[in-house]
Formats: structure tokens, sequence, C-alpha cells
DNA sequence: CGGAATCCTCGATGATACTG
DNA sequence: CAGTATCATCGAGGATTCCG
């Protein structure tokens, strides 16, 4: 409970039910928030590389998610004026901070796959054992 | 695209719509996947220990939550045959580790949220100005 | 106490069509 | 190309009740 002294000034407490810090984790660990983030670590990308690069996003939950990031301050829109349109996403210095937490996470998850995999089959026969 | 020398054996893509590992990923950062592995950190709790801990979830989703992740080998469950019921949920040794990677996102959420709510201002009046 | 079972709501997500 | 708008769906999540 008594936080340590080194430990850095926590504004936020995802344990408290009304903190808005809820909301910024609902965003990043969204479905499709976790890999846009990651996805944009590589740089600078366009709407349709984005596309293109998750497997499976429509396009509507693509511009959905890139603005709640982009509302969080996590990712930078920057629209050119020309015919045909041309967007580019990229990371602020923030969402490099949170990609960086978040794509450990994802990396662990593809690394460790088989173990999961393999702790899910122990289960199957578990009752009856 | 060329994994370096170093890197892991990444079993997993969670860019690939069809890979397992997009079920694991959907487990570990679900709404209340997030809290619960992160209060375990602090040790074995029990069902009504960590309904208290984590604000607003219900019986139902705390319990289908942790089913998940013990499936997936990252909760362990032991009930102890007495009356009244006594169970005990605690982190595997894979599930530390998941939750070396989710807390240290939860962590910096809750420390840098001042920065992101300063963003969502500016965003504010963005289009106006 | 720790669930399971049931019913219900709503938002995340998807599919399609349209536009600057 | 990069969306927006609309309509439809599905499942996470919630509220309540019942049980060993």
């Amino acid at each position: 409970m008594t936080p340590s002294l080194t430990e850095q000034l926590r504004t936020g407490n995802l344990f408290a039910g009304e903190c808005p810090s809820r909301d910024v984790l609902k965003h990043v660990t969204s479905r499709w928030g976790v890999l846009i983030l990651v996805a944009l670590r590589d740089g600078t990308l366009r709407f349709s590389d984005l596309r293109r690069r998750i497997g499976g996003v429509s396009e509507k939950m693509l511009a959905q998610t890139l603005q709640w990031l982009e509302m969080d301050g996590f990712v930078d829109r920057v629209a050119y004026p020309v015919v045909p349109p041309h967007v580019e996403y990229s990371l602020t210095p923030t969402g490099q901070q949170v990609s960086e937490k978040v794509a450990a996470l994802a990396d662990w998850i593809e690394v460790n796959l088989p173990e999961v995999m393999a702790a899910r089959q122990q289960r199957e026969g578990k009752d009856a054992a």
C-alpha cells in the first residue's frame, strides 16, 4: 500500500472503477489498438499500409481505433491535401513509450505461444483425471 | 522481414488474422484480464479478495476471466473442500512472465495519465484553431 | 464463499455503400 | 485513397437468482 520513495508519481489507479486510466487502457489494449501500436513501431505508415499489414481489420475499425489513439496523443496523423488522398500515421514520442510496453507483451505472446497451447491441452482431460 | 539471429523463435504471428495468438492476446488484454494479472502479482488471492480489489468487476466476469487465464496456463486455481468454500488463485510461472509485461503497461498508463489527459485537451479545440 | 445458470443490454466489430 | 454513413451482428459484460 505504501508507495516506495523511488516510485514515480502514480496519478491514475486502474483498480478504481471510475478512473479515466481505464479508458486509456481500453484504447491501447483494444483488439486493433495493440496491433496498430506495434505496427507503427517500424515507422510511418499510410492507412492502406496498416490495413494490409493488420490481418482482419475493417476500414471502419482501423479508422476508429486510430482516432482513439490520436486523441490520447499516441498517434500522429498527417493528411496531405492531394488527390487521391494521402494520410500518414506515426507514433508520437508518448506513443513510442506505450508501444514499447505493448510490443513487449505482444512479443512474449508470439514467442511463448507453444507453451500456452500446451497448457490448454493439459487442461483438456483435467476433470476426467 | 528477416529475423535477426538473436531473435527468439517466434511461433505466433499476431498480424495474421487466423493465428491462435489472437485468442491469448484477447484474454490477457481483456478488460478484467489485465487487472487480474496485475493484482495476483502481490501473491495468492481468494475470489472475494480479487472481487474487492478490482473495482467494478461482476462475479460472472471475474469467474469467467479467471477461467480463461487458467486455461491459458497463466493462473493456478486451488479449491479447498471446506464449508464455506475456499478457493485461492495465484500466478503460474508462465503467468508471472506475462503479468510482468502487462504490469509494465499498466504502470506506464497510471504514471503517465496526466500527459494523456493533457493531450486530449489539446485536441479539443484543434478543428476550431 | 464461490460459483453456475439465465436473461438482458450495449458497445465493439463487421459488411456494404457512398464521397471528397 | 481514405475515409464516413448506415445497418446488422455478436459477444463482452452486467444483474439477478439459485446451489453445493
